[in-house]
RNA sequence: GCCGACGUGGCGGAACUGGCAGACGCGAUAGACUUAGGAUCUAUUACCGCAAGGUGUGGAGGUUCGAGUCCUCUCGUCGGCACCA
């Protein structure tokens, strides 16, 4: 057996005996408490990244904690094995993307493995597996039969690049560009099949008060879907057609100067002019040409034309004209507003270019009633004016009692609108779970029969460059016959968001291909009842937030939906969730093949092993900040880990010390050592649990330059010393679990260090038995008192004044005050 | 524009409910051991100062005996949303 640290030797050694010895099977016991940790699943790119072992490694040492401490752990993995790169490289290379994709998978198990993980290899699921994704057309199935899956024709975005729509979700930043590849997507008008996510609003938004969440990704979420509670109100047009509009301001009705139309709304045909028609008509083919681009930036000029037409505001029976505006967007609320200038920035912006009436209906903070330099749009201070019934009713207050006076008077109701949209889930892509529908000349649309899922996708798809799917033109897969009457029918060709896969992927890892081969049924339950009872929900999620408004919304929603279909009895698929920060290039810019600094963590393990990255990557700093690789502090956890070895192995070879056992000197040292572990024990407990690996690292290390420094003293081998380094292996083995387990085993135990129980702080043990008070002189440190905790404060304030440097500072003067904080200072406060 | 997070040594970062700012690590300096050292060990290392001492947590105020921590304003960095009525 070598005596140096190799953890080239070690590390293949120890994860071949765990796998043999099924360490980390995990299988339903109801003795134990269950522990679901779960960690965002890869994409089989072919290569595991730096960033890989970010979000891995110390979700990993959260799981091995949780074991330690007598909680039955399902840690799983698995493969979110559909998407472009696939396609993309079929096209490059003329092979099927499964062959490309499955390639892949095996080389990043063997990566994933060389991470020592605690990985329940035998739950995992790969998404692109016909297996895996019979279930996700059986769900689109379900929600298809509850309405929850429908098809609309309407406008959506397109990438160029990626050659498909995308969800709402799925277009990022002020120049709405594709999340994945980052072109600015088109508007094109298309018949899409979505999922309705917007019936869940409310419990989106409300229900993030049940989960522990970080508040960054609540907030997100909620803003995204932007909830704004007012009211619907009707107005009439001169034709008489009701003109309902939505608004957060109803009190601000009597201000109501003109209307505005989105350019498409239903009614703008018949309340236009002759007169006007061919303004009208040419602002909204430039409108609609508008959408083809992009309906323009925040900052835009609004434009718009008057359309000869007017309506009647309800509430005082005034004639306003309504115009058409590209501001006005057809996609929220009723595509139609009230325009109230004096009190909404972008009404004022408009009246004032079209000079267009700006009355005032609220008072100014100082009550000023004259005319605006700009839109004043305070929900708390002003009062009334101008508002028949309401004069004087201050503003705080007033929507509330405005809504309930129209809807007294019918004249409108209170409403909510969200700034959600269904969530569209169609793919004009070939490497996706197809949807299982079916058109029919006669029948319509179809949807596939349970029992003949999964549809599959055809083994010899052609790709042609056109990037265009390649079901489109694959005649068997695209000519069916219809399910319902046999005559003639199409296939859909499009496929399934890959958010929709990794929505249910939870609970796939339960009892992944389960019913394999089996004909599906309505009444089907997608996993083993009984396990899923057992596992479910998910205790700890980890993942990027990268995915706030994506995977993490979509998730959540779908668990709801789920259980409104009776499959789970729980709301939240997740409770608790924390995000990891991005790990950096040396050159704190994001790792990139273009910039050149990336790390590749094989190399890195070839040269320091496992334990050494996994616990570097833990120490750079809070797990949820991220930050820069620096290649030389890796160096630093490398020699922490030599120098265990060291304690370990060398110094239970040393001989006896000199010093008489059992002499005062040794009796305190032995107390300093035992009082050092519990405090090390409780510090390291309360960090992991709450994932600051960096601190509980750094605290082993201190603990560990303790051992290092009594090496050669009288506490060497004696009891307390042995516990001491026994613990250290406990603490240890989360992080660095190949070490951990070598050295336990080297200290003459049997069964691995991953079948033990964390080990237990006793803050007794832990209590210093004389502590450092500091004496202040107006707030200044001037000397220090070393006395026994507890000390009384009397009994400090006499030791205090008695120090000579204190008594030289006072010069005789007297003390004005002075503050006692026991076991902490005193502080002397003169003249 | 709105919302959110963050600004601490040369660097990554510590600091519980306000109570010794800089734990731990990197780097650096000096020394030891070495044929050698980019290995290892020992010591020092916030800044100014020979010292006594003084100054320091982006900046300016405030509360307090006492502020990295609380409050107000301000500057900077990053992230999200963005004509949402």
């Amino acid at each position: 057996m070598s005596n140096k640290y190799s953890p080239a030797e070690i590390e293949p050694k120890w994860q071949q005996i765990w796998e043999e010895q099924q360490l980390y099977r995990a299988t339903e016991d109801p003795e134990r408490p269950k522990w679901y940790a779960l960690t965002m699943l890869p994409y089989p790119s072919g290569d595991l990244h730096t960033g890989h072992w970010y979000a891995y490694t110390p979700s990993d040492a959260g799981a091995r904690y949780r074991r330690m401490n007598g909680y039955n752990v399902l840690f799983p993995i698995g493969f979110d094995a559909f998407g472009l790169p696939a396609e993309n490289a079929a096209i490059k290379r003329g092979a099927h993307p499964v062959t490309w994709t499955y390639a892949n998978i095996e080389q990043m198990r063997t990566q994933l493995r060389r991470m020592g993980a605690m990985w329940a290899w035998e739950h995992e699921a790969v998404s692109c597996d016909p297996e895996y994704y019979k279930w996700s057309q059986w769900f689109f199935r379900k929600f298809y039969d509850a309405g929850i899956a429908y098809r609309e024709y309407a406008p959506v975005d397109f990438c160029p690049t990626c050659n498909t729509t995308l969800a709402r979700e799925q277009v990022w930043g002020d120049d709405r560009h594709c999340e994945r590849c980052g072109t600015p997507v088109i508007k094109k008008n298309l018949e899409q099949w979505k999922f309705r996510i917007t019936s869940y609003a409310d419990e989106l938004i409300d229900m993030l008060n049940n989960i522990d969440w970080p508040e960054r990704v609540k907030v997100m979420q909620t803003n995204w879907i932007g909830r704004s509670y007012g009211a619907e109100v009707t107005f009439r047009t001169e034709q008489g057609d009701a003109l309902e509009i939505f608004t957060t301001r109803p009190d601000t009705l009597w201000g109501a100067t003109f209307m505005v139309l989105a350019p498409e709304h239903p009614l703008v045909g018949s309340v236009t002019s002759d007169a006007q028609r061919a303004a009208v008509e040419a602002y909204q083919e430039q409108a609609s040409r508008m959408d083809e681009i992009q309906r323009g930036a925040a900052d835009k000029e609004k434009t718009g034309v008057f359309t000869g037409g007017y309506a009647i505001n309800p509430v005082n029976d005034e004639q306003i004209p309504i115009w058409i505006a590209d501001y006005v967007m057809m996609g929220y609320g009723t595509g139609a507003i009230m325009a109230v200038p004096a009190h909404d920035e972008r009404d004022f912006a408009f009246a004032t270019k079209y000079g267009l009436e700006i009355r005032r209906v609220i008072t100014g903070p100082d009550g000023a009633t004259g005319p605006l330099e700009a839109a004043y749009d305070s929900k708390d201070t002003g009062e009334m004016i101008n508002s028949g019934p309401f004069d004087g009713t201050p503003v705080k207050g007033a929507v509330g009692k405005v809504t309930e006076w129209l809807e007294a008077n019918e004249l409108g109701r209170g409403a909510v609108n969200y700034r959600l949209r269904d969530w569209l889930i169609s793919r004009q892509r070939m490497w996706g779970a197809p949807i299982p529908i079916v058109y029919c000349e006669t029948c319509g649309v179809v949807p596939v029969p349970y029992e003949d899922l999964p549809v599959l996708l055809p083994d010899d798809a052609e790709f042609k460059p056109t990037g265009e799917s390649p079901l489109k033109y694959h005649e068997g897969f695209r000519y069916v016959k219809c399910p319902t009457c046999g005559g003639d029918a199409e296939r859909e060709t499009d496929t399934m968001d890959t958010f929709m896969c990794s929505s249910w992927y939870q609970y796939a890892y339960i009892s992944p291909y389960w019913k394999s081969g089996e004909p599906l049924k309505a009444d089907d339950m997608p996993w083993e009842k009984e396990k899923g009872d057992y596992w479910l929900p998910v205790d700890q999620y980890t993942g990027g937030i990268e995915h706030a408004t994506m995977h993490l919304l979509y998730t959540r929603f779908f668990t709801k939906a789920l259980r409104d279909l009776g499959v789970v009895d729980f709301d939240e698929p997740m409770q608790r969730l924390f995000n990891q920060g991005m790990i950096l290039g040396p050159d704190g810019e994001k790792m990139s093949k273009s910039r050149g600094n990336v790390i590749n963590p094989d190399e890195v393990v070839d040269r320091y092993g496992a334990d050494t990255v996994r616990g570097y990557l833990m120490f750079i700093g809070p797990w949820d900040q991220g930050g820069p690789w620096d290649p030389q502090a890796i160096e630093g956890v490398h020699r922490f880990l030599h120098r265990v070895w060291a304690v370990v192995t060398e110094d239970v070879q040393l001989e006896k010390p000199l010093l008489d056992a059992g002499s005062a000197v040794d009796a305190a040292q032995e107390r300093a050592l035992e009082r050092k572990l519990h405090q090390t024990i409780l510090k390291v407990t309360d960090d992991i649990e709450n994932f600051r690996f960096n601190t509980a690292i750094a605290a082993m290390m201190e603990f560990n330059n303790t051992l290092y420094k009594a090496r050669e003293t009288g506490v060497v081998n004696t009891v307390i010393w042995n516990q001491a380094v026994r613990d250290l292996m406990l603490m240890m083995a989360p992080i660095f679990p190949h070490i951990a387990d070598e050295l336990w085993h080297r200290q003459g135990n049997t069964s691995s260090v991953h079948r033990q129980r964390w080990p237990i702080g006793d803050p007794e043990k832990a209590r210093e038995e004389e502590i450092i008070v500091v004496v202040q002189i107006n707030g200044k440190v001037r000397d220090k008192l070393a006395v026994a905790p507890g000390t009384p404060g009397e009994e400090l304030e006499r030791q205090a004044l008695a120090l000579s440097n204190i008594v030289k500072w006072m010069d005789g003067k007297q003390a004005r005050k002075i503050i006692v904080v026991p076991d902490k200072l005193v502080n002397i406060v003169m003249g």
